[in-house]
DNA sequence: CCACCTCAGTCTGGTGAATGAACTCACTCG
DNA sequence: CGAGTGAGTTCATTCACCAGACTGAGGTGG
């Protein structure tokens, strides 16, 4: 990838996708996306991260073919960052990652729950719904907050859109803010 | 984790996962305890890695839980790393991710084929067997350089000694170095 | 028994990336 | 007209990464 983070060395398949996705912010990005965030600001305000970096990441995802711009109004004209072919086929890294995370660093962190939408029941760790044997892709992934869970501490529209059931990709609202 | 790299805001499992293992290096360093790599050097000339880094890395990953120090001979004592239990289940995410590299980050690099060893036939991303129908721990994955496959540039022994098909996580010999 | 080697580090100084805050720019709304 | 919004860019500071030199405990070989 562009910022020095480029393991020459490393002949590996792996080494490659790190380049891709591997920097600081990458994959917070990417987990956003599929959460259905879509837009620069609505970035911001959910990963709290600096804006020269999102810039400079949403345009090396762009590069890389994991993330797509398609502009969403004219007066200035506007784009919103959505997940391409290749990006939602990191639904499985991502989720394998976030479930590891779960199990074995994240006492202490909110945790969310993803059901398949035609049944209600959970994803495992590989993505596929056990009960019905298939696969599920994100589309058909809902999303919500772990039941007694204690509330995130974070109350930016995004994160309080993210509260609701929904599925994932679904665009984030963040209409009613006034 | 240590280093700067802490995500304060982000109050969820994938961002306590990357804690522990999205620094730079790290992920690689893990993918090599998987192919039997277990020493400081070995790891040093195998991921080209600056030695400061990887003395933090090993450190970090250490404390983190995914890897274990294990003296391996007296005289001036030394240590060899191991995956712990949790370091184990990383295998999931870490072939997801290495599948994703391999699919649409890696038309350059050298592949890498994983077999199950009591069929032979070729793990799926979620790491599976598919006419088996089991999921296959790491011990029993067989990998190997894929057929046809263009030789690796490094010549390091670590390198010479994972081009031959192995078991994962049976130990790099690099006696016979001389 | 002195020189050299191995392993697993630490130390050092330089470079480049990440950070937060301030600024820009085009446009809209009241 | 003035305030607000969305998506950036610029800037100074901090911090992580880097290559290479050095350390130190214990072999090895002539």
């Amino acid at each position: 990838m562009a910022l020095g983070t480029d393991y020459a060395q490393q002949d590996c398949s792996l080494a490659r996708a790190l380049e891709v996705v591997g920097e600081r912010w990458s994959l917070l990005i990417v987990r956003d996306a599929f959460y259905g965030v879509r837009r620069f600001n609505d970035f911001l305000v959910h990963l709290d991260i600096p804006r020269a970096v999102l810039t400079a990441r949403l345009r090396a995802l762009v590069e890389a073919g994991v993330l797509r711009k398609e502009p969403y109004q004219d007066g200035p004209v506007r784009y919103e960052y959505l997940l391409t072919e290749a990006g939602l086929e990191l639904w499985l890294p991502v989720h394998a990652l976030a479930r590891w995370g779960e199990r074995h660093a994240a006492e202490h962190a909110s945790h969310t729950v993803f059901t398949h939408d035609a049944c209600g029941n959970r994803i495992s760790p590989v993505g596929i719904c056990v009960p019905c044997g298939v696969a599920v892709a994100p589309a058909h992934v809902v999303m919500r907050p772990a039941p007694g869970d204690r509330r995130s501490p974070r109350t930016d529209p995004v994160t309080l859109a993210l509260a609701r059931p929904r599925a994932l990709l679904t665009p984030v609202l963040t209409e009613g803010q006034h």
